[in-house]
RNA sequence: CGCGGGGUGGAGCAGCCCGGUAGCUCGUCAGGCUCAUAACCUGAAGGUCGGAGGUUCAAAUCCUCCCCCCGCAA
């Protein structure tokens, strides 16, 4: 089939090269480049790297919402479009621009988790299991009739760092699959009275609260490992917690004390303590809780 | 030219401001103690102090340029 790919980052990357083997990739849409990183420079998205690394055209609108942009679009006669985290709420128009309608690979068992996050906040509520759902976009926020579901499970030390690399491997599977059946595969619909959305990741969300329960914080460690990671401030200096391990036998009075004994290092928290297992010293690269504890003193 | 921290034996750091024989914690190796040990004791190996210039009697330390790593912001 001729495809329209939309994606953005890292995640949409698998889907993009998988169905490029046994498809026609006729354009890659894709977030505009940005600046970013140090130096402030403009970055290309993975997907828009991984097109020009193939040879595949590149669009990057800034909205589809006018005339000019969906004319564009529709020039491109794909049979189907395909979305993968393209960053871009897409008008009717688009949605209904191609014969075979418009496909969207998404992080989670819909209908739980729609929205932006749904990998972090499936492992921040401690859930037992996620996955991929694969749907047709409708103009409601990741509402579409499921035309296939792939179940994975979360580990009890998964970070979403993992969570992320084996989703974006079943995505990319299930999309396939889905593509080769699609005629004779009837997608189902959501049940609406069991939605619940996944907020965008908050940068402010990160910064630490040690009063809160030790298994929720290390929750949210794993959550957010490796971005944005989870960190807590000491004496000026900010500390990333990369991994830690829950001490229910372990209570202190004083939540966000700093405990140091041999070689290891506690942190209480409101209810159990955590035990740091790697940690991030801000302008130092991640090391195990011993190697800083031989150069730093929380003390 | 967005802001900032850093590159010192295998690991993590101190020393740099106020130039003058390279130090700490750990690891490694050998030996000892011990029922035993990740504990303790003794000894040893291991470093172009990121790279290249410059200043100086003398540079890890001061000056210039370059390379690499990382944090923040976006």
């Amino acid at each position: 089939m001729k495809i329209v790919f939309m994606g953005t980052p890292e995640f949409a990357v698998p889907t993009l090269e998988t169905l490029s083997q046994n498809h026609e990739i006729v354009c890659v849409y894709t977030r505009a480049p940005s600046v970013s990183g140090r130096g402030n420079e403009l970055q290309k998205s993975p997907a828009h790297l991984w097109a020009l690394e193939h040879g595949v055209e590149v669009c990057t609108p800034k909205t589809l919402r006018n005339e000019v942009e969906q004319q564009k679009f529709r020039e491109w006669k794909a049979d189907v479009a395909i979305v993968a985290a393209y960053g871009l709420i897409l008008p009717k128009e688009i949605i209904e621009a191609c014969p075979k309608g418009c496909l969207n690979v998404h992080g989670s068992l819909l209908p739980r988790w729609r929205g932006a996050a749904p990998m972090q906040r499936a492992i921040e509520a401690g859930d037992k299991t996620t996955g991929i759902t694969i749907m047709q976009v409708v103009e409601k926020l990741d509402a579409g009739a499921m035309y296939k579901k792939g179940e994975i499970v979360i580990d009890e030390d998964m970070t979403v760092g993992v969570l992320h690399d084996k989703m974006a491997a079943l995505g990319a599977k299930l999309m396939s699959e889905v593509l080769d059946k699609l005629d004779e595969i009837t997608p189902v619909e959501q049940d609406e009275s069991l939605a619940t959305y996944a907020a965008k990741i908050d940068k402010a969300e990160s910064r630490l609260n040690f009063t809160e329960d030790a298994i929720v914080l290390e929750r949210k460690i794993r959550a957010f490992n490796p971005y944005p990671a989870a960190y807590f401030e000491h004496k000026g200096e900010r500390f990333k917690l990369l991994k830690c391990k829950v001490r229910c036998d372990i209570t202190g009075p004083k939540a966000g004390e700093i405990r140091q004994e041999n070689n290891k290092l506690f942190i209480i928290c409101g209810k159990g303590a955590l035990q740091a297992e790697i940690v991030q010293r801000q302008g130092k690269k991640a090391m195990t809780a011993e190697e800083l504890l031989r150069g730093y003193s929380f003390l």
